[in-house]
DNA sequence: AAAATAGACAACCGCGGCGCC
DNA sequence: AGGCGCCGCGGTTGTCTATTT
């Protein structure tokens, strides 16, 4: 299909944008609302063509961006978020307040892909690269079930976009009013303004994997994300999900370790049932996560995204031998269950803890390396 | 002090998705 | 159903500044 340009290029400027023009736009926006981007500089009277201008604003002009160095939060958001979403940057731009995909793309390949390939780790795969044996082992048991998880997120951001796209639609059909102005205290209506008021819970990848490298370490730490409204009730609960492949390698100083195989070992016995929406995990002994097939819902237009409550999100430690599950599929579909026995039975399984645990000592090492400890891990 | 190099960040480009007609 | 236009995303390039030689 052919396209046309999006603009005129014909004496329209390029390049960086000078005061006045940033006024310019700031002005427009700030009376009229954005509208239309491809219109917008005729209007405002600006040489420029409507993306460029798009840009300029989403990425600099915008009044809700926070600019500056990332703290180590962020930080590490952006690096978990990566590894469960790979560079889907608005994706992870969702999850850090005020920061743009721009920014967080630039600062990940200026700081961060290069400080995580220092340490040894893939920043594609977050796989140490030292491993000789990483091609042959990295569809491994919670490989794929992080894939799983990171893939019903990625079900669950696409809804967050759509219910985005949704609210820009009442932006633009409701240009600004003076109600506007006293709602937002005098700033511009935007989409994040927007977004504020809509906004869904989400981050329940990210508090499971934050769960994980909790539990890994053995220490209770307010797991309160940036954005998610959901709380875990007991940190303990957070380790039955730690559960997950790091039983008898937890890394750190000595008395987390202590700690961390101490935990491990309230683990045994136990089997765990994580409820997340209504999308219901369990795990077993191995650590493996299964998901209730009847509940597994991947789809961004079913409601998903809707009123997500505290009681939505249970983790339940019950007693049992984790045999009980019924009509449940294991969310690895590389196995059928004969391989999956085998698998956690004839200690390519263990060789996935050395994979995150080596993993997981770089995240350590990277964490270590500054002054303070993240609240995060 | 000047040139070369590296780093950081802003901006552009092209593609794909989506909605409208 | 398919063409078209618009928008958003991710990759890439350009430009400015800081550091090194």
């Amino acid at each position: 299909m052919g396209r046309s340009p999006c603009c005129e290029k014909v004496g329209l400027k390029k390049g960086p944008w000078t005061p006045e023009e940033d006024q310019k736009l700031l002005a427009y926006i700030e009376q009229h609302g954005h509208g239309s981007w491809r219109a917008l500089p005729a209007k405002a009277g600006l040489q420029r063509c409507g993306k460029s201008c798009r840009l300029r604003w989403i990425n600099y002009l915008r009044p809700d961006i926070k600019r500056g160095k990332f703290s180590l939060q962020e930080e590490q958001t952006i690096i978990q978020l990566h590894a469960l979403l790979g560079n889907r940057w608005s994706a992870i731009a969702t999850h850090l307040p005020k920061r743009t995909d721009n920014e967080i793309k630039n600062y990940w390949n200026t700081h961060l892909k290069k400080r995580l390939t220092k340490m040894g780790i893939d920043p594609v795969t977050h796989k140490p690269k030292t491993n000789a044996l990483g091609s042959a082992i990295g569809q491994t048991r919670d490989a794929a079930n992080l894939s799983h998880m990171a893939q019903w997120e990625s079900a669950r951001l696409e809804a967050e976009a759509r219910l985005v796209r949704e609210s820009k639609v009442l932006l633009v059909t409701n240009p600004p009013s003076q109600d506007h102005h006293q709602l937002s205290g005098g700033q511009i209506p935007n989409k994040a303004t927007v977004l504020a008021a809509s906004r869904p819970q989400c981050l329940d990848v990210l508090k499971a994997w934050q769960g994980v490298v909790s539990g890994m370490f053995g220490i209770a730490r307010d797991l309160e994300s940036p954005t998610s409204t959901l709380n875990f009730p007991e940190n303990n609960n957070m380790l039955a999900i730690s559960n997950l492949g790091f039983n008898e390698n937890c890394v750190g100083n000595n008395s987390l370790q202590a700690s961390c195989f101490e935990k491990s070992n309230q683990m045994q016995g136990l089997k765990e049932k994580i409820i997340l929406d209504d999308h219901e995990m369990t795990t077993d002994q191995g650590g493996a996560i299964w998901f209730q097939e009847s509940s597994f819902r991947t789809s961004a237009h079913e409601n998903i995204i809707e009123g997500l409550s505290e009681d939505d999100v249970m983790l339940v430690c019950e007693s049992g031998d984790g045999a009980g599950h019924h009509h449940q599929q294991q969310s690895s579909s590389l196995m059928d269950g004969e391989d999956q026995n085998s698998y956690i039975n004839n200690g390519a399984y263990n060789a996935n803890f050395e994979d995150n645990k080596n993993y997981w000592n770089s995240i350590l090492n990277l964490v270590n390396a500054s002054a303070t400890w993240s609240p995060v891990f």
